[in-house]
DNA sequence: CCTCTATTCAACCATCCGGTTAATCAACCG
DNA sequence: CGGTTGATTAACCGGATGGTTGAATAGAGG
């Protein structure tokens, strides 16, 4: 599967993303991250596989704990690939659109 | 399912995005959509469904065609969800993070 | 060495997903 | 009306997914 689909799918389980959201205050061991939720510890282990392999996530041993960090190069790549719609939601974007359309379509004398 | 994973999950597919990247370009039926996949007619119908389920197109009715149009709404939504994670990737926005953070411990007198 | 803790692996189960083909619905058109 | 075109629905299939329980691995520590 093609990276960009991996991290979606990834994304697309609300218990995954709180995950990425614990991960953002800092490191975090299976157990902890574990924790909030009602289910198994072994449940815990695919959800941190899935993020792993769409790269959001690294993990580390210490001892018998494997730390997890967040990684968040996979995020700017889904942001980066969204904004790439903005004009079909962002007002303004629309008339800077416009904007950059008059100039190729080339300068009037009171732009100049 | 809640709306985000909705979203991520449609979009977790690249003939999905693909047949957004074709709705930028203005409106189709499901017949102009399809021509470009090596898959079935009903196939893409079903692929229309998700993204129509998670907000992402609508339909129109005219004659015997379903007009699709692209909705950019759920885009904003998951690329505004991505940006919460800016800090972790962006060294600018860590230093905005710092400065804030000066701010927050106290105004210094030059400040002020 | 034995045991406790942290974590993963394995097998299993129900459900979902992406695809197929066949049948059906809806609207135009001769 | 009957036929053709555009699109959806239905039934089915193989493989992935999210969960379970139970067994196995790895390291700490008495």
């Amino acid at each position: 599967m093609d990276r960009l689909s991996l991290v979606f799918a990834a994304l697309a389980d609300p218990t995954r993303r709180s995950i990425l959201a614990r991960l953002a205050d800092g490191e975090a061991t299976v157990n902890q991250l574990a924790e909030p939720f009602p289910i198994s510890l072994q449940a815990v282990s695919k959800h941190l596989k899935v993020l792993e392999q769409a790269g959001l996530i690294t993990r580390g041993r210490d001892a018998q704990w494997r730390p997890c960090r967040l990684e968040a190069a996979p995020l700017r790549d889904i942001s980066a690939w969204a904004e790439q719609y903005r004009r079909f939601w962002d007002e303004r974007y629309d008339r800077l659109d416009d904007y950059l359309r008059t100039l190729q379509t080339g300068p009037t004398a009171e732009e100049k």
